[in-house]
DNA sequence: AGCCTCCTTGAAAGCGCTTTCTTTTTGGCG
DNA sequence: CGCCAAAAAGAAAGCGCTTTCAAGGAGGCT
């Protein structure tokens, strides 16, 4: 279980002090000669310093090498250009996609990127914005409108700027950027609906600290209201978002009385599970059983039958709430939309019910 | 260009320090009657105070709710407590997965992680690093073990402890934890020439800036050889880790010849095109055509047939590091294993090739 | 010309902690 | 009991930068 004995005589220890000699700005600015203000003053705001000396630090720079301590740095300034992302996890695409898009914004503004997840855990959730915080971040983006009270008396007495996400501005009186699962559940109910529909499934996420589902689940709700189609607690049954989980799930619906002609998944994966199950057990795709998904994963478009589904704007929202925190930070306007554009994506998956042998089939 | 012109009235635009009053240590000194030094120390060293003193100190911190510094803590203490990671991307499930095994040890010990992507562009990847020294990180963690000279020098020169992934211990002279990419070559090779396969075929990842695919790739090579069966070029074709993109990739082969009676793709998404492309031609997996995988993703094991795959050690290799770096910052010793364990499981996408018409197809 | 204002630059005061370095206490023993 | 070493607590010196604040220069006006 050795390791590195690298060092030379006697039982030395550990030591790593040997690091190359650090460059300070002090440094910077004695080689270029100029003061420390002014050497600061080109790194972080090169207008108030003649193009003569600018460039005479910014050479000594680079001839150092000179790398900033963004702890000092922070310190002095007050922010730290680090910005802190809380989510979920990792696995689920939509918040890869996420992080992506907000990653992505945050680097050409020389900001970072802080990231926690906590699966699901509320407790985890709230120690993550805990330890961001003490690092100093400038802003967070968290998911979802519903915290637990420990996290919002955080936020509150912190006073950090956060935007929440995967909600429609309106679901919160904190600066919201998502879509509204309203939306996407009428869209969904109604090309079902549309297609002649009647009898309708759901299969949700787990709606356990989860608002997004809960919303997903209303909306569905509403939706079905509307066109005066019930939606019996027994047609709704909840998945974790793993496709064995999901195929238990269908099953679970079996038992519950006969299969719906259609079905709504929670997301792509879901969907996925759905398809293999009834693929599995001989019920064929959409002659049987109508299924739509959310999320239009790559994969979805390549099976058998390629999965309609609701295009969700993932990347979006993690590059809007960099955007929006970026803004906030400079002290500019940012003007978040009421609720993210989402696209039904009409493919394989879905068509008229067996049942309907009448006229309608011509719609 | 105007700033907190701290006036309320009027045109009221943005404006925050209304944040609540901080605390600062001193003052939680204070409300404990002792002084910032013993502070400090109850939070940082507990053992160096007495009993009585902690407590005071404790229950001061509660009440004030005070939350520490960090940017001044990291520059008192040269340490941040702090991670970086840098990878390609997060779409790919072996880094989402990497990274939150990673994050998931950082946590209970109080560490956050600065996160970047790089999308295989090298200029990327060392601004990112650069940033990430900047933030001063404890540590950092890699992907691969090629990188461009100006990273090497930015990783030198700042001396900062790193470890890199996704190879074998033995692939660099710096500490590096992943599996041998001959192993899983070899691995799968002999698999499918078990089963009796002599005309093999390989979808690889692109090789450009990836030397992970180039390594698995010379693996093959070396593991085709020993048993004695060419792999030539045309055997070999690159493709982006998009369904469509293996799709074409599979078209490739097919012109180059006839199909051969094996496939190895790169991961399990590779495979997963694969199939989907070959199912599409109506060429039936495993009959006419076995096909191997990497990474045994969740879906896999639910397609038809489910295929076999190499499962392999992500999310233990982000913890690793994980445990590496920290134990290397605190001076402990932390032996890298050689290389991690890969599994094999064989599913439904191998069998004995078609061909095979012979006694070995008894075996 | 003289005075005043605006623009540059430098000097120096911290930012909020940690960590020597000291001083004070405690306690073990002769 | 008293002495000395060790433990505990405090004072104060920074960590490396940014940012007032003040000073010096260059113009602009009367």
């Amino acid at each position: 279980m050795k390791t590195k004995a690298s060092a030379p005589p006697l039982g030395g220890k550990r030591r790593r002090k040997i690091s190359a000699p650090k460059v300070r700005l002090e440094e910077v600015a004695q080689e270029a000669g100029v003061s420390a203000a002014t050497a600061s003053r080109v790194l972080n705001n090169p207008s108030l310093v003649t193009k003569d000396l600018r460039d005479k630090v910014l050479k000594a720079t680079s001839k150092l090498g000179y790398v900033a301590h963004g702890a000092a740095r922070a310190l002095a300034s007050r922010r730290s250009r680090v910005l802190g992302a809380v989510v979920p996890n990792l696995s689920n695409t939509i918040f890869s996609d996420m992080i992506e898009g907000f990653q992505q914004r945050l680097e050409p503004q020389g900001y970072t990127m802080l990231l926690a997840t906590f699966n699901y855990d509320e407790a985890a959730e709230c120690r993550s914005v805990r330890t961001m915080i003490e690092r100093g971040v400038d802003g967070l983006v968290l998911v979802g409108v519903t915290h637990s009270k420990e996290l919002e008396l955080l936020l509150k007495s912190s006073g950090i700027p956060f935007v929440q996400t995967w909600a429609p501005a309106r679901a919160s009186g904190h600066p919201t950027i998502g879509y509204d699962n309203a939306t996407a559940a009428r869209l969904l109910v109604d090309h079902l609906v549309g297609l002649g529909h009647r009898d309708i499934g759901v299969v949700a996420g787990l709606t356990q600290h989860n608002d997004r589902v809960r919303a997903r689940i209303a909306g569905l709700r509403a939706a079905m209201r509307r066109h005066r189609i019930p939606l019996p607690a027994d047609r709704i049954v909840q998945a974790e978002y793993r496709i064995v989980k999901v195929r238990e799930a269908f099953r679970e619906l079996q038992r519950n009385g006969e299969l719906p002609t259609a079905l709504i998944a929670n997301n792509d994966i879901v969907a996925l599970g759905l398809l293999l199950e009834a693929q599995a057990q001989g019920i064929r795709v959409p002659a049987q059983l109508s299924i739509v998904g959310v999320g239009d994963l790559e994969i979805v478009t390549h099976m058998k039958p390629p999965l309609t589904t609701l295009r969700s704007p993932k990347h979006t929202i993690g590059a809007m709430a960099a955007d929006y925190l970026l803004a906030r930070i400079s002290g500019h306007d940012f003007a978040i939309p009421e609720e993210l554009p989402l696209e039904l994506v009409v493919r394989g998956s879905t068509a008229p019910p067996r049942t309907t042998r009448r006229k309608d089939i011509s719609a």
